[in-house]
RNA sequence: GCGCGGUUAGCUCAGUGGUAGAGCACUUCCCUGACACGGAAGGGGUCACAGGUUCGAACCCUGUAUCGCGCACCA
């Protein structure tokens, strides 16, 4: 068969995809005797598209089920995407705009929902062909949608089991609103970033003391309008006398005087050491002086629409500007009064709303609150220990370890520092606002009595006596409330009333509609519905095969930065939801480990976004060098914990390893395949034990990084043994075998051949799935395996264990050969430095004399030659160099290039200088240390017999060069 | 303000007490019968700084500087 002569990915990737895909081989048996594998994916964005954080994630989350299947595990990724409530919603209401000219309200509810799920359709489907495009072996007959009917339903009744506990509950509370998104938003949503703005100085009048003026500091003067007190500290000498007197407030202008009377009140929250330690008071606008407004029961005078404009409440002069043009009235109003004292630049951080990049506004609104379930349990079972240097001794040889035998019952961060970030975050946890102000989402499932319903008596009192039998019929999934507060309209505490109502009682919502009910109009924050998926998606509240296989999963791959809004929250609900016996099961955590990636940022560091335009598409990328080049350049500099700075040399560096392994394959195939069964020990070379013992170290070397999720650590060791050790010197070394006319040993060398790369393949195959798919049907490695041990396919094949006892002992692999070899090596390495020295071309072909310390086998001494490209090495071991010949020492003898008359003495001085000079500096360095009584007495005998032996071995290379100098010299 | 992480070759980073490393970039040579997406050889570092512990410190301790991140923030 003819291979081409360089790699061409795209329709070997696209034919090995289809192939796993028809083969099922991606598929999960939950009724499988294998021990269980389980990842769920951070489920993208449904109209997503890839980026490169995504090709990070999920290269990673690939490995992971790729190297889990290898070592016989049953494997679940279970894939899908969330429905992403504000950035969804958001994308379509923009795209309404500029198509039709329309907004969502011109739409109405319904037909707009239509429309988002239109759009849905639509762009739903690509970020999950994107994922198929990278590789991903994602089980996709199991692929779920957050707003899936199941899922839904999941949602439904979790909201209504945490209403029934109390945990969550209705509230009139200050909160984060988005006056973009005209939602409110979670605390976590808030970004604060620093901002240049003001610091405002105005002063006000006292009304009973006409002469004294108070001066207060402001930031945002044109909330003026809505402060109803001023604050000092009781304990501060310069105003607590003032307590109980008023000031007048200078905003709106038009208002008579008698009507901006507001009281002077003492707080302890007021600190005198900063501004001028008066604070006016906007209960309405400020999260902290709402609060201080409760403890002295001020007025809330709110004096903003909720798209950030001001209302009538803020006087004439201010109603209906923007809150930031508000702002620069606002001034200019009380410089004509005469009452601005002074601005100054000021810088101070500011709430933004993450989604919308605009300044939050603190607002007074009623939302949904959740008290987080199962805090301590969460808090708990996170190790808090680093036991990093525990995995790396004990995990070695170990290659199963991470799933089958966890090292304590606890969840492990990786990196580990991440879970003191979770816990501080668990112990300062406020109550959470899971209700958003929009449309795309899951609505709450709570009835309230209509507007309607609660300004009409006669109605009222037909839903009151639905509500009270509904209450007495006491169905399994239905809570009827009924508050104490409220006006009392007929016998119904009317506005309070609330019908919550779980899923499957579609008769009843309607009964409910007809009798005077609405469902509440707000949806659910997204992070409600994604933090059940890890069971929500496997079938969740029934006791299904997969939940009970593979749950709880045993690997999350995710970025640091969901850790609150995702992770953290995952955990609370596999507590609150998983513990029951039911499920019978050891723990109801929903992972094992926690890997955090690093955030991609470009080559400069910045992050990678939409604006700045930085962010390369994957799948141009893919389609330029291929998906395996895209994965391997990304895992190979993605360090555990650390931020990526990605660079587009990667995956071309990647592409290039992807040419090598192609073209050293090619190579062997070129060998007139006449391979052997079986390795013949007797056969084998130096160099053959040699890559043996380095694929054995390999092995070891690759899975212990990977079961330590040091993926670029993996890749890195796979780089080197392959390009350098395997290709640099092995293939390069065994030339002299295969151009040889020894036909057994010419197939004795194929077979090592064969067998290195066999392995190899299956090393990398969790890395580099295409290419090493290709090549191990296109090798014929594929041929004499059984079906499910990589006969059908290289996913199943075995991963490569550590070469054991009996191996080493039948092939007489012993250690010393690294050395030996390495010397030989090395003595090439100087060999081809010497042609260097005289100035020979590469191509030309010289004699080289070598005088060797001990007996040099001629097989290696053949291989010297072919690696020097030598003429011949003529073995002298009484040679006497003439002046100037170029000559190197090595640990198996000194090396000569004899270049008659050619040799240029002054280079040669200046070459045998440096060396001198490098090892007296040396020996120097080391007598200093034996010469030192202290290190000879404390030092272990071990480190002692080192540096004795290392000074000998310097001494020994060092009297040859004062030798060759000498003889330069005369 | 509190916490976390970084500071090692021009760049990106490995390196958990015993002779400073890799890839890229750079210099020189080579299209030698797998690969120019390649091969060979080479140059290049007071390991941010200052103290301390130790026979010995890039590594451990203390402090400083600096960059980044997270949390909390007062008008």
């Amino acid at each position: 068969m003819e291979i081409p002569k360089a790699y061409e990915p795209q329709s070997v990737e696209e034919k090995w995809y289809d192939f796993w895909l028809k083969q099922n081989c991606f598929m999960a048996n939950p009724k499988s005797l294998k021990p269980a594998y389980s990842i769920v994916i951070p489920p993208p964005n449904v109209t997503g598209m890839l980026h490169m954080g995504h090709v990070l994630n999920n290269t990673i989350q690939d490995i992971l089920s790729r190297k889990a299947r290898m070592d016989g595990k049953e494997v679940l990724w279970l894939p899908g995407t969330d429905h992403a409530g504000i950035a969804t919603q958001m994308q379509v209401e923009r795209a309404l705009k500029k198509e039709e000219r329309k907004t969502k309200y011109d739409l109405g509810r319904e037909e707009f929902l239509k429309r988002v799920w239109a759009w849905k359709e639509k762009h739903g489907g690509i970020i999950i062909n994107q994922l198929k495009k990278l590789g991903c072996s994602c089980d996709w007959t199991r692929e779920r949608f957050t707003m899936d009917p199941e899922y839904s339903r999941c949602v439904q009744k979790v909201f209504v089991e945490l209403y029934k506990k109390g945990l969550i509950y209705r509230g009139k509370r200050m909160v984060n609103w988005c006056p973009v998104s005209q939602t409110a938003l979670s605390d976590e949503e808030v970004e604060m970033k620093p901002q240049k703005g003001f610091m405002y100085y105005f002063k006000v009048q006292v009304s009973e003391e006409p002469n004294t003026w108070l001066t207060i500091a402001t930031t945002r003067p044109e909330t003026i309008p809505g402060d109803t007190a001023v604050a000092v500290n009781p304990r501060d000498p310069r105003y607590a006398h003032l307590i109980g007197k008023h000031v007048i407030r200078p905003l709106p202008v038009h208002l008579p005087a008698e009507k901006k009377l507001i009281p002077i009140i003492g707080d302890e929250h007021v600190d005198f050491e900063f501004g001028t330690g008066v604070l006016k008071v906007t209960p309405a606008h400020d999260k902290a002086d709402f609060e201080i407004g409760q403890r002295h029961k001020l007025p809330v005078v709110d004096i903003m629409n909720p798209d950030g404009t001001m209302n009538d409440l803020a006087g004439e002069s201010l109603a209906g500007l923007d809150r930031f043009e508000a702002r620069d009235v606002a001034v200019e109003r009380l410089k004509e009064l005469g009452v601005l004292v002074e601005e100054k630049p000021y810088e101070h951080n500011v709430g933004f709303s993450q989604r919308a990049d605009v300044p939050i506004e603190p607002r007074l609104s009623e939302q949904w609150f959740l008290k987080y379930p199962a805090v301590e349990q969460s808090k708990e079972c996170v190790d808090q220990e680093d036991r990093s240097a525990e995995h790396r001794s004990t995990r070695i040889e170990d290659g199963d370890s991470r799933s089958d035998a966890p090292r304590s019952d606890k969840m492990h961060f990786h990196p580990q520092r991440w879970a003191k970030v979770y816990d501080h975050w668990l112990t300062n946890i406020q109550d959470w606002c899971i209700s958003r102000q929009l449309w795309w989402g899951h609505q709450v499932p709570v009835w309230r009595p209509s507007e309607k319903t609660n300004s009409n008596p006669e109605l009222l009192d037909k839903a009151w006596v639905f509500a009270k039998q509904l209450e007495e019929n006491n169905h399994s999934g239905v809570i009827v409330r009924f508050p104490e507060t409220g006006e009392s309209i007929g016998r119904l505490k009317a506005i309070t009333c609330e019908i919550c109502i779980g899923p499957g009682h579609d008769e009843l919502t309607k009964k409910l509609e007809e009798s005077g009910f609405t469902q509440d109009p707000d949806v659910l924050d997204t992070w409600f519905s994604s933090w059940l998926w890890p069971f929500a998606t496997m079938g969740w509240p029934e006791q299904t095969e997969t939940l009970k296989k593979f749950y709880p999963t045993t690997d999350l791959v995710t970025g640091p930065d969901i850790i609150f809004f995702w992770v953290a929250r995952m955990i609370m609900a596999g507590y609150e939801f998983m513990s029951e016996p039911k499920f019978g099961l050891s723990d109801a955590m929903p992972f094992r480990n926690v890997y955090f990636t690093g955030i991609i940022r470009d080559k400069q560091g910045r992050k990678m976004s939409k604006t700045l335009g930085n962010s390369p598409d994957p799948l141009d990328l893919i389609a330029r060098y291929g998906a395996d080049a895209l994965r391997f350049g990304t895992m190979r500099s993605a360090p555990l914990g650390q931020d990526v700075l990605f660079d587009e040399k990667d995956v071309e560096l990647g592409r290039n390893f992807c040419n090598k392994l192609w073209n050293a394959c090619r190579f062997r195939q070129m060998q007139s395949g006449q391979a052997q069964e079986e390795i013949n020990p007797q056969l084998l070379s130096s160099d053959d034990k040699w890559i043996l013992l380095k694929l054995d170290a390999a092995i070891s070397e690759i899975t212990a990084a990977l079961n330590n999720y040091n993926f670029s650590t993996a890749v890195q060791a796979l780089y080197r043994f392959f390009w350098n050790e395997y290709c640099d010197w092995y293939v390069e070394a065994s030339k002299a075998v295969l151009y040889g006319d020894d036909t057994a040993r010419k197939a004795n060398t194929i077979a090592v051949i064969d067998f290195v790369l066999s392995h190899t393949l299956r090393l990398f195959h969790p890395f580099l799935p295409f290419i090493t798919e290709e090549l191990w049907h296109g090798m014929g490695y594929a041929e004499d395996m059984p079906d499910d041990q990589g006969g059908k396919t290289i996913m199943y094949a075995r991963w490569p264990k550590p070469l054991d006892e009996d191996f080493k002992g039948h092939y007489g692999l012993d250690d010393c050969y690294l050395d030996m070899v390495n010397a030989k090596y090395e003595l090439v390495t100087q060999g081809r430095n010497l042609r260097r020295t005289g100035n020979i071309s590469a191509s030309k072909r010289v004699k080289y004399i070598f005088k060797p310390v001990n007996f040099t086998p001629p097989r290696d001494l053949e291989v010297i030659k072919l690696l020097l490209n030598a003429e011949a090495v003529e073995v002298n071991e009484s040679y006497q160099a003439a002046k100037g010949t170029p000559s190197a020492r090595t640990e198996l003898g000194e090396l000569y290039l004899p270049l008659e008359g050619l040799v240029d003495v002054a280079a040669e001085k200046v070459r045998l200088g440096k060396e001198k000079e490098k090892l007296e500096g040396d020996i120097a360095k080391t007598e200093q240390k034996l010469a030192n009584p202290n290190f000879v007495q404390k030092v272990p005998p071990q480190v002692l017999a080192e540096h004795q032996q290392r000074l000998i071995d310097l001494q020994a290379k060092l009297d040859p060069v004062l030798e060759a100098l000498k003889a330069l010299e005369g």
